[in-house]
DNA sequence: TTAATATATTATTATATCATAATATAAAGA
DNA sequence: TCTTTATATTATGATATAATAATATATTAA
């Protein structure tokens, strides 16, 4: 019985190279993993992805702007405040697996 | 009964957030993705992984440079050649659940 | 010892990303 | 309308990364 990772399998992923690459940049950077991770858990306002992550407003909002051309998040205003919700359920199955691999 | 991402869980994950976006940051790039793909099957030279990402010799080598220095990679000398394998096995591990995740 | 092959290193330039400051917009309330 | 709060945008300089070229090292074989 082969591995997942073996033989044609793989070379889906080689084909996905160029999309699953600009997807894990936005994981690769402390803040933008930490909006992610706490996004996972649910919506959360700008504000509040400011406290979980320790970056400035206009970084948060600058990351989260690049995540939504992306297809990661979106967007929903309710009267002064944004809340921003995972887009992309590719991106909650992640955040679980970084749990179980990095965090059991 | 909890997600594996909620709460403390997830709490975990931030305390790590330095480490594990600094391992994500080598599979952010498509060569590399494609580098770390093609050893995930097994141990390959150099030369082979040239062929597998598409990437200059010299570029492949300071790739494999720094992901040996940051342990998610081994190396050993067989002659001329240079073999490279995975050495954490959590990057298998983060291999497999991408297939999963980006091509089922 | 010389030549050929495989890999590594160094230097350099180009490009991308990060962090910050300053300013703009949008909504709500006084 | 004016102020305050929340978020977004723009511009900028600093830093990091990428790609390339040139050179160095190590191994093998002639």
């Amino acid at each position: 019985m082969k591995s997942q990772v073996q033989g044609q399998a793989l070379s889906d992923l080689r084909q996905k190279s160029e999309g699953v690459a600009s997807l894990l940049k936005h994981l690769s950077h402390p803040p933008r993993l930490l909006i992610l991770c706490a996004l996972a858990e649910g919506e959360l306002s700008v504000g509040d992805l400011e406290q979980a992550c320790g970056a400035s407003q206009s970084s948060v909002s600058q990351f989260l702007k690049a995540m939504k051309m992306e297809g990661l998040v979106e967007a929903r205003r309710d009267g002064k405040q944004v809340y921003y919700k995972i887009a992309d359920q590719r991106v909650v199955k992640l955040m679980k697996s970084l749990y179980q691999i990095f965090c059991r």
